[in-house]
DNA sequence: TCAAGTTGTCTAGTATCATAGACAACTTGA
DNA sequence: TCAAGTTGTCTATGATACTAGACAACTTGA
């Protein structure tokens, strides 16, 4: 960082880094290409190369690029990137200044925990929930469609009250609960059905990433657990640790 | 930091300052309102005092706090919080994972430079140039409308490129342009025009915000320049040094 | 074979980040 | 008036970030 520069908070190799995932997100650095070397890197943002490869050891960590000695660093990415941090909630993907984009809300009805389901928050099986499925896009374009399970016990109305705010954080909000985070993602495959189908714009047999994941409050209480449903040819998932 | 949590390139104060200004645009925190004190705040992130205090101070500089001695800090803000730092682009306030968001375009046009557009774009008087009317949403609801000038000569077929790619980062890129950053953004207020009203979905007689602004690319060249007009009721400008 | 260009790995020094503790200055309400 | 709670300021310490320079190891193409 130069002198006269306002601490921005945000490391220079992280600048870096999202500025070349950013790079690579929207095509000018394509798949299987090389990428400038260090060197004309440094010269570009204007800082040391060891900056430099710290922004590309955690492109590489990730998996998004791969560094060749004696040759060059390679775009590894070919989809949509998606970060999967423990915090990760949409809001903070697309991040502040706008307000927060929405799930579009496709229906919220009641249900009960099965075992999994019960284990995952804490309940007992067969206890009342609250499941919202909603979709999510990016352009216009379906990315996922996600089915969401809350406890009717906690979070008496929750479904209505999700159809007015139409945002998990300003559900929890509405609670009282001011801050959460993810924990236990598990990441599978399989074949698209065909009322996902549907609400993906995805031929029928298609594959599709199927993500679950529970959210917990600060105290480790758990809050809802959901499971999404990505397109798998739209989008790349890229779990971090931090 | 915890010792095991991976750096994650973000300052802690900075990760404090975002939540509790995530806090204010959605509401948690109402405009007035005193938030719970520092420690508190320290003990909801697990921080040191210090950190909040660093959090804090920027948050107050930018001007959606302000502290009071002996009583409480108090939430200033009362709109949506705009940030406009000197490398803002819609993309980094919207910031990584997903794709970029599109301004959506309304038309795109020949026009000629006039003194003002000529000496903003490093141009002679009557230069041609491409103008392209964009609004641009948040959750559906219209926050902006700007319009942006190129150089038709320096980019030829813009208009008929950005009717495609719909993005400026896009555009640019498609010339070569890797990097640019903003210089000399101008804010002054208005009055509502009848297009602009309609494209706002705003009523006549409204009070408008009016930014100008010009991007540069790496060597100081002038690329592109905007007029955007806000709906001054939907949106609080925040201007950074960084 | 060899020169040029690339990534990998050291050492070292300065600035910032984050924690920790203590106390002052001030406000509020009992 | 006074106690409790708040923000403001100081010192101190260790960890991390960033820069700087040098050189090794390797790839590529002439």
């Amino acid at each position: 960082m130069s002198v006269q520069d306002a601490p921005s908070g945000v490391a220079l190799w992280r600048q870096v880094a999202d500025g070349i995932e950013r790079g690579i997100a929207d095509g000018r650095f394509a798949a299987g290409e090389k990428l400038p070397g260090e060197i004309e890197i440094a010269e570009t943002y204007r800082v040391n190369r060891h900056t430099v490869r710290r922004a590309l050891a955690t492109l590489a960590e990730r998996g998004l690029v791969r560094a060749e000695r004696g040759s060059g660093t390679y775009v590894e990415a070919r989809r949509i990137a998606y970060p999967l941090r423990s915090r990760t909630r949409f809001s903070e993907i697309v991040g502040a200044g706008g307000r927060e984009p929405r799930g579009q809300l496709i229906e919220a009805t009641d249900d009960v925990a099965t075992r999994e389901l019960a284990r995952e928050l804490g309940l007992k099986t067969g206890a009342p929930l609250i499941r919202i499925e909603s979709v999510r896009l990016a352009d216009r374009t379906p990315i996922c469609v996600s089915t969401t399970w809350l406890s009717a016990e906690r979070f008496p109305d929750a479904g209505r009250i999700f159809a007015n705010v139409r945002s998990m954080t300003k559900l929890l909000a509405h609670y009282g609960i001011r801050d959460y985070r993810r924990t236990s993602t598990r990441i599978t495959a399989g074949i698209v059905e065909a009322t996902d189908a549907a609400r993906l714009d995805l031929a029928l047999g298609r594959p599709i990433l199927v993500v679950d994941s529970t959210d917990v409050d600060i105290d480790g209480q758990p809050l809802v657990t959901k499971r999404a449903r990505f397109a798998a040819e739209r989008v790349e998932f890229v779990v971090e640790s931090g």
